[in-house]
DNA sequence: GACTGATGTATCGAAACGATATAGAGGGAG
DNA sequence: CTCCCTCTATATCGTTTCGATACATCAGTC
């Protein structure tokens, strides 16, 4: 997941590792820490999808090898499993302009697909939960409560960005 | 942060390993996997907080020990530092029912003030990055947009929690 | 010239993950 | 009645990710 993130960000241009890590912590919904990162860069480097080259002073910059690129061409155009994280989605989706629009739009919706099946099985929880609740579970309904609001935003945002997506693809 | 979870849970009642799960996952945050929860129960065991004792047929229920309360009761009270995750939060919410009222406030807006320093940073960040963005990154952009939408919900929502515990509060 | 804070690379032990193995219990189908 | 399937349930394996910490360099600034 890491590994398919600085891929992703690599294919932009070199980059080292402090870079990396804000680069990613900027997406808004992760802080990586040095703790994976790192060892997320020797991963790569092992495997021959990245290469360090000397940077100013002390950096090391990285930058993708042809077989890197290849490796991150298949991870992208690997179509995401039913168990793929929420962050794992987040990731795919910043990336998702390197794959063509109708393969894109299968993404989002699959996604939409799986948040609308999880907003139906919480609500029904919820639901059960309300009606044997002693007081001082209070907070946890309201966990559960905003938590399915949020899933409900998610998938109306996830609905813009099909529609964003059909208008453009239609443009073409 | 699983262990507070499990000891929180097994503060009302004792439960198998099985149901821990399901009811950390109907909070519907989070899907704790039983890599997770199994080591952490053998931990907890080891440390004295709690033991198992013969369910129906191979289940084990777990329960609490005096010490394993007192373990419970103390991380409760000592306040979030700086680096608690969204996670942790979470769960933290999930059992503030077990803190006097004055120090759920305390929680509430500890968590609103790092939301809110968050959110001012995620605004910066997007509005250079709309300022320099080629084509590519219109996911990225979306992505980041979203996610202060969502930290921008979070906070009202806890704004909301925040006047329900005064008026409940004051009521006393 | 000493102090401070931001930048940058690195590692350690522990926690959490996803996948997988195993097995009993219950129910429906042939 | 037995075969099969799904749900419940416990458990472990190898890998990834985490948070804490160490340490070095550079840019002010007092």
């Amino acid at each position: 997941m890491l590994d398919f993130a600085i891929l992703g960000l690599l294919m932009e241009r070199a980059r080292h590792g402090y870079e990396l890590k804000r680069a990613l912590g900027e997406l808004g919904f992760w802080k990586v820490s040095f703790g994976s990162l790192y060892p997320a860069l020797r991963r790569l480097e092992r495997r021959g999808a990245i290469e360090a080259t000397a940077g100013t002073g002390r950096r090391k910059a990285y930058r993708m090898t042809d077989s890197g690129r290849e490796i991150f061409a298949t991870l992208l155009s690997t179509d995401p499993d039913a168990s793929e994280t929420e962050r794992a989605f987040q990731i795919r989706l910043a990336f998702l302009g390197h794959l063509p629009t109708d393969r894109r739009v299968q993404v989002l919706e699959g996604r939409r697909a799986k948040l609308s099946t999880h907003l139906r099985s919480a609500r029904e929880i919820l639901i059960d939960a309300r009606s044997n609740t002693k007081n001082q579970d209070r907070y946890r309904l309201a966990l559960m409560e905003h938590a399915m609001a949020t899933t409900e935003s998610d998938i109306a945002w996830l609905d813009g960005l099909v529609a964003a997506e059909r208008r453009v693809g239609s443009a073409n």
